[in-house]
DNA sequence: TGAAATGTTGGGGCG
DNA sequence: ACGCCCCAACATTTC
């Protein structure tokens, strides 16, 4: 019997593409491909996909259906349980994936693997998306790094180069599976529309992320270092959640952006993709991090509890420009830009005094590129209490940031129009405008825009004496 | 990948 | 002309 008439399964998970995938390349080349995604995050506990996650992942098994000839075949449940049925119904020879870093994943795969091979079953996994294995980066007394330039410039930098990339598999026999229930019966959509508004914003699938790569290495990335801080400028590549759901590899975008040359801009993006291989490598070596505070010190802070004021920052409400700019560019878009999120984190945590939790949950719920080891290990950043984290007076004062980095106030008009007629110098502190420049706006604060919801200076006294009590 | 408080310096107004 | 003070502008430290 020839290879070329084995079964054998591609278990597709976080690497929707074709091109550049280790376990698709060597399964093509094992015998005849039974494309297969199982939405098995039931099984994730308190991080099952957020709802504008589950609207893109619809969108990409889409994507990835049709570069496949609508051979993919798409189930829900339990993913040992869905795996094994497929595998005995096709009597499939080899099972590949490339391989997952939540906590809960990499255990439930090790005992997948396990169960296949008592089965007689090949199972065969490979590094698709992450530049170094977390586990390969170690200081060299053997401990895990906990802070990201060492860690970059010593572990990673020093470490063997990413590999070369992978075409598209020449030759994909790949078939259907008439039992696959398919990708309406995953209900990734909500039942209420609200993702309507997502979609404007998005273009979504594996040719989406290379025009997204290479309009940023184009446009975007010669002033990629002073420019991704302003977040009216085009100078941020927008691939998190195209790097996410594995549409891309952080090797393409790694490479592409290496062959452009050698300055401080291509640098700089190419450490950004480091600081995703810190995330994944702190995830991996601290299981906890995504509820449990990295620094143990911070079990005993006095996190206020106020759901009023949860509320008013999730929608938007809260009086300072820049922050509710933010938080409504994240509902409208399912994206935020990086900046405001140091912002927006920033103000939750160090002027509300409210739990990082909540904003890891409700960026969690809310953004297209929700990732369990990114949005958590930044979160903690915030927060300060993370690894290399913001010192804790560390305090980003609203007012000022949105001068320095809306000078002319196109992104805080665009998301809050209600000030869009107020003159730049009171934009951000729209409380300290005459009551003529309000009127003469059509602003009634507390009416049409709220009145800040805090006083900036005593909100950040009071944090930085609670932080201090934290050391003692 | 801050901001505010405090310290230092030097130009210019003014008695 | 000189010393004194004020206060930007910048630097340092503190949170």
């Amino acid at each position: 019997m020839s290879s070329a008439q084995h079964v054998v399964i591609h278990w597709f998970r976080r690497d929707l593409r074709l091109s550049d995938n280790p376990a698709l390349f060597q399964a093509a080349a094992a015998g005849k491909v039974l494309p297969i995604y199982i939405l098995d995050d039931e099984d994730a506990a308190q991080h099952a996909m957020g709802g504008a996650s589950r609207w893109w992942l619809h969108h990409s098994l889409a994507s990835l259906d049709r570069a496949l000839g609508g051979t993919l075949n798409v189930y829900r449940g339990n993913a040992q349980a869905v795996l094994m049925q497929i595998v005995k119904r096709h009597r499939a020879q080899t099972v590949y994936w490339n391989r997952c870093y939540e906590p809960w994943r990499m255990k439930r795969d090790a005992h997948i693997k396990e169960m296949l091979k008592q089965e007689g079953v090949g199972a065969e996994s490979f590094n698709g998306s992450l530049l170094w294995e977390p586990w390969e980066i170690r200081k060299d007394d053997g401990t895990p790094y906990r802070v990201f330039t060492p860690f970059y410039r010593r572990g990673c930098l020093n470490a063997p180069p990413p590999r070369e990339l992978l075409p598209i598999p020449a030759l994909l026999d790949s078939i259907g599976d008439a039992a696959a229930p398919g990708l309406e019966s995953l209900s990734l959509l909500p039942r209420i529309r609200w993702d309507k508004q997502l979609e404007p914003h998005w273009y979504i699938g594996e040719k989406a992320a290379q025009d997204r790569l290479y309009a940023f290495l184009r446009d975007g990335i010669s002033d990629y270092k002073q420019g991704r801080n302003f977040p009216a400028k085009a100078h941020v590549s927008r691939l998190s959640p195209y790097l996410h759901f594995g549409e891309i590899s952080p090797h393409q975008a790694w490479y592409a952006a290496r062959a452009q040359g050698d300055d401080a801009n291509i640098d700089h993006f190419c450490s950004e993709l480091g600081w995703r291989e810190f995330s994944y490598h702190l995830l991996y070596q601290f299981p906890e991090l995504p509820r449990k505070n990295l620094q143990s010190k911070f079990d005993r802070f006095p996190w206020r509890h106020d759901d009023a004021a949860l509320a008013r920052w999730q929608l938007g409400q809260t009086g300072y420009p820049i922050v509710d700019a933010g938080m409504r560019e994240l509902w409208q878009t399912g994206y935020m830009h990086n900046r405001v999120r140091m912002i927006v984190a920033s103000f939750l945590v160090k002027n509300l005094l409210l739990d990082w939790r909540h904003g890891e949950r409700w960026f969690w719920d809310c953004l297209v590129d929700a990732d369990l080891a990114n949005n958590s290990a930044s979160w903690q950043w915030v927060a300060g209490c993370g690894a290399d984290a913001a010192p804790y007076f560390r305090i980003f004062n609203p007012v000022g940031q949105g001068q320095k980095f809306d000078p002319d106030g196109t992104y805080t008009r665009h998301f809050v129009p209600e000030l869009k007629n107020i003159a730049d110098k009171y934009l951000f502190c729209p409380w300290e405008a005459p009551q003529s420049v309000l009127a003469d706006a059509d602003v009634v604060l507390g009416k049409t825009y709220p009145a800040p919801m805090i006083d900036i200076s005593s909100s950040r006294a009071l944090a930085l004496q609670a932080f201090a009590e934290l050391k003692t």
